[in-house]
DNA sequence: GTCCAGCGGT
DNA sequence: ACCGCTGGAC
C-alpha cells in the first residue's frame, strides 16, 4: 500500500543509512492501527499499557473497549479497581490494569486530568518505565527518546552483530545507548515506530523475512548466517509448582466466592474457596484435612472432581482441580461471600477460574 | 503436549 | 535479582 505523498528519503546518489532505510520500509508496510491516528497522550497510553507483554490482535478488542468506556482520563480515575480488573479480564498481567488506575487518579489530580507528554514527568507514574515513557513522549510530543522494546532488542542484536545478552542491566544499558544514537531527530515518532514495526513484521524471532530485507546488506547477522542465534539470552529463571484444589459450593443459583489479597498471583481478583497442597494428593485426603473439614463440616463430599488442569504463569506452573461440594455446611471464612450466577460476569476472573465457571454456568 | 514472546514493579 | 499471564506457534 503506498502512500501518496512519501517522503523524500531516498537520496539521489549513495546509500541510505540503516534508520533511513527502516523509515522509508515503514511507510510503504505499516499496519494501519488505531492509536496510530492520534497525538493524544491519554489514548496512547493506553493504547501502550494494552500492548505491553501483549500482541496486537489480543489488545485490540481491548483498546476499543477501554477507550469507550473510558474516554478521557477523568472518567477512568472515577473507576472502581474491580471495574478495571474486569475490563482487563483475560489480558494477564493484571497489575497493569490496577496501575492504570492509580496513574489515572495522579493525573487527574495532581495534573487537572492533562495527561503528561514529557519523558521525565512519565516515568515517574505507576506502570511507565523506560520503554513506555519513551514511546508516549515520542508519539505524542516528538520528544526524541528511542524506544528499546523486544523488537528493538532483535533488531539491533542482529543487525549490529551484538551477542551480548540482551536481559541483563549492562545489556540494556547498552542497547539504549545505541538506540538513541540512531534516532532521527526530525522524526522520532516514526522513527521509533519504524524501529518496533520491522521488528514485528519482518525481523520477526522465527523465520525472519531476510530475503526481501532492505537493510540486509549490512546485517551481520544475515551476512553470519547468525539470525537463529540473535538476539542471545540468559537462561530463564526456573519456575515452581503449585497445587490448587478448587472448592464448587452451589445450589445453581448463589455459588461461593473467595476475593484473593494482594500479595499473591491474581491480585485483587476473584477466584473460589481453595485448598493449596505441597503436592498431589487424592480427593479423600483433601476432603479429610483439617482446613476442609473445619470450613465445610464433617460430612462433606465430593459430588464431582475435575481432571487436574495444567495452567502456566511466568514463574509457576499450576495443577488446578475443581471439586463439587456436597453435603456441606460452611463454615463463611472472611474474604468468602456468596453471590449470584448473573453476577458471576461481573467479577474480575483469572482465566482458569472462568473456564471453570464458563463450563458449569453456561456464562 | 511444550516453547516462546512481550515490560515494569519490588 | 525475582515476580507477574495468556495465546499462538510448533
Amino acid at each position: 500500500m503506498k502512500k501518496a505523498h512519501q517522503p523524500h528519503l531516498l537520496p539521489i546518489f549513495g546509500v541510505m543509512n540503516f534508520a533511513d532505510e527502516l523509515l522509508n520500509w515503514y511507510q510503504e508496510n505499516k499496519r494501519d492501527l488505531p492509536w496510530r491516528h492520534t497525538t493524544n497522550a491519554y489514548i496512547i497510553w493506553l493504547s501502550e499499557i494494552i500492548l505491553q507483554q501483549t500482541r496486537v490482535e489480543q489488545g485490540m478488542p481491548y483498546f476499543y473497549r477501554f477507550l469507550e468506556r473510558f474516554p478521557d482520563v477523568s472518567s477512568f480515575a472515577a473507576a472502581s479497581e474491580d471495574e478495571v480488573l474486569k475490563l482487563w479480564q483475560g489480558l494477564g498481567y493484571y497489575s497493569r490494569g490496577r496501575n492504570m488506575l492509580k496513574t489515572a487518579q495522579q493525573v487527574q489530580q495532581e495534573y487537572g486530568g492533562v495527561f503528561p507528554t514529557d519523558y521525565n514527568t512519565l516515568i515517574n507514574l505507576k506502570g511507565i518505565g523506560e520503554y513506555t515513557a519513551a514511546a508516549i513522549s515520542s508519539f505524542s510530543a516528538n520528544e526524541h527518546r528511542a524506544v528499546v522494546d523486544g523488537n528493538v532488542y532483535r533488531v539491533l542484536a542482529r543487525y549490529f552483530g551484538i551477542s551480548e545478552p540482551v536481559n541483563t542491566p549492562k545489556a540494556k544499558k547498552t542497547f539504549q545507548e545505541l538506540a538513541d544514537s540512531l534516532i532521527n531527530k526530525k522524526n522520532p515518532a516514526l522513527h521509533n515506530q519504524a524501529m518496533m514495526e520491522f521488528g514485528a513484521l519482518l525481523c520477526k524471532p522465527k523465520n525472519p523475512g531476510c530475503g526481501i530485507c532492505p537493510v540486509r546488506l549490512g546485517c551481520y547477522a544475515f551476512k553470519h548466517n547468525a539470525t537463529t542465534h540473535l538476539p542471545v539470552k540468559l537462561k530463564t529463571v526456573k519456575t515452581k509448582e503449585r497445587y490448587l484444589n478448587y472448592f464448587l459450593v452451589t445450589d445453581g443459583k448463589t455459588v461461593l466466592m473467595n476475593k484473593r489479597g494482594d500479595d499473591d498471583i491474581w491480585a485483587n481478583m476473584y477466584d473460589l474457596p481453595v485448598l493449596e497442597t505441597k503436592g498431589l494428593i487424592s480427593v479423600e485426603e483433601i476432603l479429610n484435612s483439617t482446613e476442609v473439614q473445619y470450613a465445610f463440616g464433617e460430612n462433606v463430599k465430593a459430588e464431582y472432581v475435575s481432571p487436574i488442569n495444567k495452567h502456566i504463569l511466568t514463574h509457576q506452573k499450576l495443577f488446578v482441580r475443581l471439586i463439587k461440594l456436597s453435603n456441606y455446611q460452611v463454615k463463611l471464612e472472611q474474604k468468602w461471600f456468596y453471590t449470584g450466577v448473573e453476577n458471576l460476569s461481573n467479577l474480575a476472573l483469572p482465566k482458569i477460574i472462568f473456564i471453570f465457571l464458563k463450563n458449569i454456568f453456561n456464562l
